[in-house]
RNA sequence: GCCCGGGUGGCGGAAUUGGUAGACGCAAGGGACUUAAAAUCCCUCGCCGGCAACGGUGUACCGGUUCGAGUCCGGUCCCGGGCACCA
């Protein structure tokens, strides 16, 4: 063999093999366990990044091992290929947003291919094309027809220069970040996803996915945010209607002394004397201009304006004064919220500023809570006051109590209540999945028939950036005429939010070419759900959500039996360079392509899974990078040194070995158990992989090699550590493992299992503290006995000094590890 | 602001169930090999005191539980992720 490892020449050589022989090609297989295993798709952007890196080194280290350990493993690859950066980079380049994401997809492509990364490249998909997105319009209109696709107004950010939507990170003080023009909160119809009928579906199985990590059910959980309280209706004073609430704490509805409106609420203006009009619409005007982050933040300035009009206490007839108030949102509840001074935080800062008045309605044990000298609202439990029948009970029992009450008399009724609103796809732009909808003057909305799917992307389309989205103004793709009367008609220039096209990649992949639907749905039950899902701790919620939203609606659209999309999830911590998260603005980038061309993949693989656990920040190091690429050079070395000794030996026979070759073996079936369990249980790839670097530095250090009974001990450790190591660094390995000998390959050879008689101990080291400090550390029999292990801590000569003089209270004992001698 | 995480040597990290704190790697120092250097191989390496044996101390900070706490509990500070049109 070479003496010198040369990584460029082995992994231009394996990948080849690897490519022409289709070697990670997978189809349907009953006769084997299947493993389906996912890595977040990349957003095709230019370049991979180290990010992508280590979550495709991640994911190609399992897709792996279970190879070797007999599963039928899909591993695919595609592209989330759809939004704006490409469409910023055809006003950029004058050049169309297809041509610069295809351009990146092939590069991106060979970036990957480098890696050694094993995915079934014939299942690869890219979500801007026509044979995915036209799935996906159909799917649309299937719930459309359900009511689970609706147009509804909403409020959004728009900047009037670039006539265009904003994200909340787009603006800055109220203002464009690009134009740095005021922006306004313009009312749009825009089309929403009803997530909000899954709520409780998607809360309840949050329970049911023990291979999620748990600080994601909970962030998913507090998003969902499902609350149980009463609706409430306040009569209007001089209105047949109601002003209806929702609430949480309707024991506190005897104190409620005027009521706060979301300044979005329908009813604000029509509420508005005539009077108080210029007020109020100036304060709706200022409210419409803070962005919501500042708007729910504890320490915001709390502003309302009172609308001059009145509603009724339904329990206690007093008459509330309402006002607009700038910490009720219009979307949470029902936008109304019944104010409770005295028991409401918010409530209480309000009433003060503006002196409205307080009614206290429960008291706590021992201090008597008076509206005019209380500091703060009292949020706790307490005892009833001033509500009528319910006085003298406690709280937490007059909550039920008044909620019966409210059902009773029909002036309420218990409700749940989401945090997580629907789910708004609407987007003004030209570089996504046209929504399949025509609007005709006489028809109203007709959705695209079926059979005119799909509705193509035009190309003939300009990129100006400007004068709002390119779709709109494109006159041959906007008119249409109407499938039902046949009269001119609109279509729908909005494309969907391409979270859409992430909700089901992981679907498609199980059938990247069927053409008779999303995806054939034997192959989809065969594969789904997806053993393993990693990517990003960043996606925890709204993609996580939104995939599970859509497997649930393609499930109840009757497309498969599958209720959650993901059985298994690994969130992968970033990648980070001198204290920060590498981005080209801070010049701390590292370039995959100089790493791959100086050091090989299997380096730049090495490092990735050595420097940290998957689940925690990466710091790249690029010292680090070096000590990777050396142990490579040790393992290469390792072989080429020892390749005439191991030569053909045989099966170790454990009884002809010498005391070196005994305790080689004991030192490499414990490294098979203790690297099984890493990968296995734990993903913990950096200890995988540092106890393998303990073997090979005990292999350097090894004496047995005058005695040739040791050749088979010797060959054993070698092989153990090319397989233990091929799931990351495939191309060194393989050629290793060629190198030793063998026709076949490691994965066809396996992932090796270690022999419980092999590792068992002869001797056992004990720690000695006294008064728990470590005082000694006594070696003893395996078997030796509790008396025994104790007898001996108490005679070793380290510890006698500190028992001197002193009486023995206690001697705890944990069996093979420590003997803790307590005196005083 | 709200929700969710994290904080261990000069650095990245290890300690899996409350039982040796610092595995492994990097950096640094010393030695071997070499005409020399690189590469490679071997050794040392938390901090304070000590020639050493050894002793003290130490896991962001303060306090608690325990024979024993990096690990559990209460509080504080700092850093990061998400917050619905970035993906």
């Amino acid at each position: 063999m070479q003496e010198k490892y040369i990584p460029a020449q082995v992994e231009e050589k394996w990948q080849h093999q690897w490519e022409s022989g289709k070697a990670f090609k997978v189809a349907e297989d009953r006769s084997k366990q299947k493993y389906y295993l996912l890595e977040m798709f990349p957003y095709p952007s230019g370049r991979i990044h180290m990010g992508h890196v280590r979550n495709y080194s991640i994911g190609d280290v399992l897709a792996r091992f279970k190879r070797m350990r007999g599963f039928n493993v899909l591993h695919p690859m595609g592209w989330d290929a759809f939004g704006m950066p490409a469409e910023n980079a055809a006003i950029q380049n004058k050049s169309h947003p297809a041509k610069w994401t295809y351009e990146n997809i092939d590069y991106m492509r060979g970036q990957l291919k480098k890696l050694g990364l094993s995915y079934d490249w014939d299942r690869e998909v890219a979500t801007c094309n026509v044979d995915y997105y036209k799935w996906e319009q159909r799917v649309f209109l299937e719930m459309y027809r359900k009511g689970l696709a609706y147009k509804k107004t909403s409020f959004v950010n728009w900047c009037p220069k670039c006539d265009t939507v904003l994200a909340n990170e787009q603006v800055e003080d109220g203002c464009c970040w690009r134009c740095d023009s005021e922006v306004v909160q313009k009312e749009l119809e825009q089309w929403f996803f009803r997530i909000t009928a899954y709520a409780d579906e998607l809360l309840e199985y949050t329970d049911k996915l023990p291979g999620w990590p748990e600080r994601v059910l909970t962030m998913q959980r507090n998003w969902i945010g499902r609350s149980t309280g009463c609706e409430i209706d306040f009569p209007l004073e001089g209105h047949l209607s109601s002003i209806k609430v929702f609430t949480t704490r309707q024991d506190t509805l005897y104190g409620a002394t005027f009521m706060s409106l979301a300044p979005e609420h329908p009813l604000a203006l029509e509420l508005a004397t005539p009077e108080r009009r210029a007020e109020v619409e100036e304060f709706i005007e200022k409210v419409r201009k803070t962005d919501r982050i500042k708007r729910t933040a504890e320490d915001f300035e709390k502003e309302g304006v009172f609308t001059g009009s009145y509603c009724t206490n339904p329990v206690t007839n007093r008459r509330m004064p309402i006002y607009l108030a700038n910490f009720v949102l219009p979307d949470y509840g029902t936008g109304a919220v019944m104010a409770v001074p005295t028991h409401d935080q918010r409530d209480f800062e309000f009433a003060r500023k503006y002196d409205l008045p307080m009614q206290v309605v429960i008291q706590p044990e021992g201090v008597e809570l008076t509206p005019a000298t209380m500091t703060a609202a009292y949020t706790e439990e307490g005892i009833m006051v001033n509500s009528g029948q319910f006085d003298g009970i406690r709280s937490s029992e007059a909550k039920e109590r008044i909620a019966d009450y409210l059902e009773k008399e029909g002036i309420g009724k218990k409700t749940a209540n989401f945090r997580l609103r629907d789910w708004g796809i609407s987007r003004q732009r030209y570089w996504g999945s046209p929504i399949p909808i025509i609007y005709c003057d006489l028809c109203g909305v007709v959705p695209v028939p079926e059979k005119d799917l799909p509705v193509l992307l035009p190309m003939d389309v300009e990129f100006s950036g400007e004068g709002g989205s390119p779709l709109a103004k494109a006159e041959s793709f906007r008119n249409v005429t109407c499938p039902q009367c046949g009269e001119i008609a609109r279509r729908e220039t909005d494309t969907m939010d391409t979270f859409v096209e992430s909700s089901w990649y992981f679907l498609r992949y199980c059938s990247p070419d069927c053409n008779t639907g999303p995806f054939d749905r034997e192959k989809a039950e065969y594969w789904m759900s997806v053993d393993q899902y990693i990517g990003g701790i960043e996606h925890a919620v709204m993609h996580l959500l939104y995939a599970r939203f859509f497997t649930k609606v393609l499930r109840d659209l009757g497309y498969m039996a599958v209720d959650e999309p993901f059985v298994n999830l690994l969130t992968q911590g970033m990648v980070i360079k001198d204290g920060s998260k590498m981005s080209k603005s801070k010049g701390n980038v590292v370039d995959p392509d100089a790493l791959i061309r100086k050091y090989g993949a299997d380096t730049a693989r090495l490092f990735s899974l050595f420097a940290a656990p998957p689940e925690k920040d990466l710091d790249w190091s690029d010292q680090g990078v070096d000590g990777s690429y050396r142990f490579l050079n040790r393992v290469w070395k390792l072989v080429s040194d020892n390749i005439s000794f191991i030569g053909n030996a045989g099966p170790v026979n454990p009884s002809g070995l010498t005391e070196e070759g005994k305790a080689l073996r004991r030192i490499v079936h414990k490294t098979i158990r203790k690297v099984t369990e890493d990968v296995e249980d734990r993903f913990h790839f950096n200890t995988a992989i540092a106890a393998c670097m303990e073997l090979v530095n005990a292999l350097y250090g090894f004496e047995g090699k005058n005695a040739p009974q040791n050749a088979a001990v010797l060959r054993e450790a070698i092989e153990s550590i090319l397989l233990m190591l091929a799931p990351f660094v495939p191309h060194v390995t393989a050629e290793l493992w060629q190198a030793t000998g063998h026709p076949g390959t490691m994965e066809e050879h396996g992932w090796p299992s270690y022999d419980p008689e092999a590792v068992v101990d002869e001797e056992l080291l004990i720690i000695v503290q006294v008064n728990g400090k470590l005082r000694s550390k006594v070696t003893v029999a395996a078997d030796a006995g509790e008396d025994e292990v104790k007898a001996a801590a108490q005679a070793d000569e380290k510890v006698i000094p500190h028992l001197e003089g002193k009486i023995i209270r206690k001697v705890i004992y944990v069996p093979g590890k420590l003997v803790n001698i307590v005196v005083g």
